[in-house]
DNA sequence: CAAACTGTAGGACGACCATCCTACAGTTTC
DNA sequence: GAAACTGTAGGATGGTCGTCCTACAGTTTG
């Protein structure tokens, strides 16, 4: 069947991804991912050709599991500005570990881009689910001028507060910045009092 | 005198800066530094004791040369608006290295971070440098509130800016976020047409 | 001139790494 | 029950890394 194989690659995966995040991908050994699963260090080679396949399987198994978790966010909120709300608040929910490893997305791009890997171009669609997914919230909302802009823009406000909390490990700035991020979701896109300010 | 390995000690310094911001820190051996500077592998422990020490100069050799710049804009420009543009577009005129290798600072404290690196609380004063610059920038222009909490919100903008643009390799986006954060400096921080958003 | 110091070179080390290979146990298929 | 397949274990290999050590050339100091 395979069946107990598969199994012990998911765990694979599963152990690769969180250790991916916590230490980074070129720090993170084989060994390190076989002590964590339990298994012998050379018996890899069965489930995984190279380092690189298992980056790639990371990858995937993270944006089928972002799709999922928005699919979720979808059907818990039917009101497009609260998913927005529940986006930003992902902040919050994850702050522990955003201080202590970043954002799992934004530091594995970093890293593929320093070492000049050609699986940054892999990487980053991760982003892109999130991007498709606010455009969507947007469009629903009304916001008919600028959708790509500001779903790329909403993407790097995140980032830039994720960077510097985990720089200065400080939770006070992530929860004061997520609370002028829902301010300008309101003031700035959701009733721009002007005119549209994005450009 | 001292003044030969001095000098070798300054291009070591200055090879292995270039070299961390392209390659990442742990990505960096001595042999690339080696080679860079064209010296023996070994003979490095003559003028740094460990790759730590190394990673302390450049974090000093960095520190010294953003105050050194600060100081230059400073004379530059005696309109402390006209400094914080010039801030702003320093985006634009590092826009092909921030591409291809991302912000210096920002992506060394991310790196420092994943490693569980102690001297991550020696690099993120890189941007302290800064953030006191901005605060001074502000105070001249006669912000009054929460000014340091718009002078890390600042960086904070320039480095969601940073990550996005690299992780996408997509020097428009940095182009058109620069537009925006230009605007908001304008109209949310110099200008505010109601009362100081910042909360 | 001899001794001491400065600076450089390059090899040796032990550790770790990704990868490969062979051996072997368990299951399935004929 | 023999053959084939699936899955696991663990050692061997070759490379790279940070670090250490010794040898040596050049300069300075006594």
């Amino acid at each position: 069947m395979g069946n107990k194989g598969e199994a012990l690659r998911q765990r694979i995966i599963a152990a690769a991804d969180e250790l991916f995040y916590q230490q980074g991908y070129e720090h993170t050994s084989f060994s390190d991912i076989a002590d964590v699963v339990g298994i012998s260090r050379g018996n890899f080679y069965y489930h995984f050709k190279s380092k690189d396949e298992i980056l790639n399987a990371v990858i995937g198994a993270r944006i089928a599991g972002i799709e999922v978790m928005l699919d979720e966010w979808d059907e818990k909120f039917t009101d497009p500005l609260q998913r927005l709300y529940y986006y930003i608040d992902m902040l919050l929910r994850a702050q522990e570990e955003i201080c202590l490893h970043g954002c799992p997305i934004g530091s594995l791009c970093t890293e593929l881009a320093k070492t000049n890997h050609e699986m940054l171009n892999d990487a980053n669609k991760m982003f892109t689910v999130f991007r498709d997914w606010l455009m969507v919230q947007l469009n629903l909302l009304g916001v008919k001028k600028n959708v790509k802009k500001i779903a790329m823009h909403f993407i790097a406000r995140v980032q830039g507060i994720v960077t510097v909390t985990n720089a200065f490990e400080d939770k006070e700035f992530l929860q004061q910045e997520v609370k002028q991020l829902k301010k300008w979701l309101d003031d700035e896109v959701v009733f721009p009092e002007s005119s549209n300010r994005q450009s």
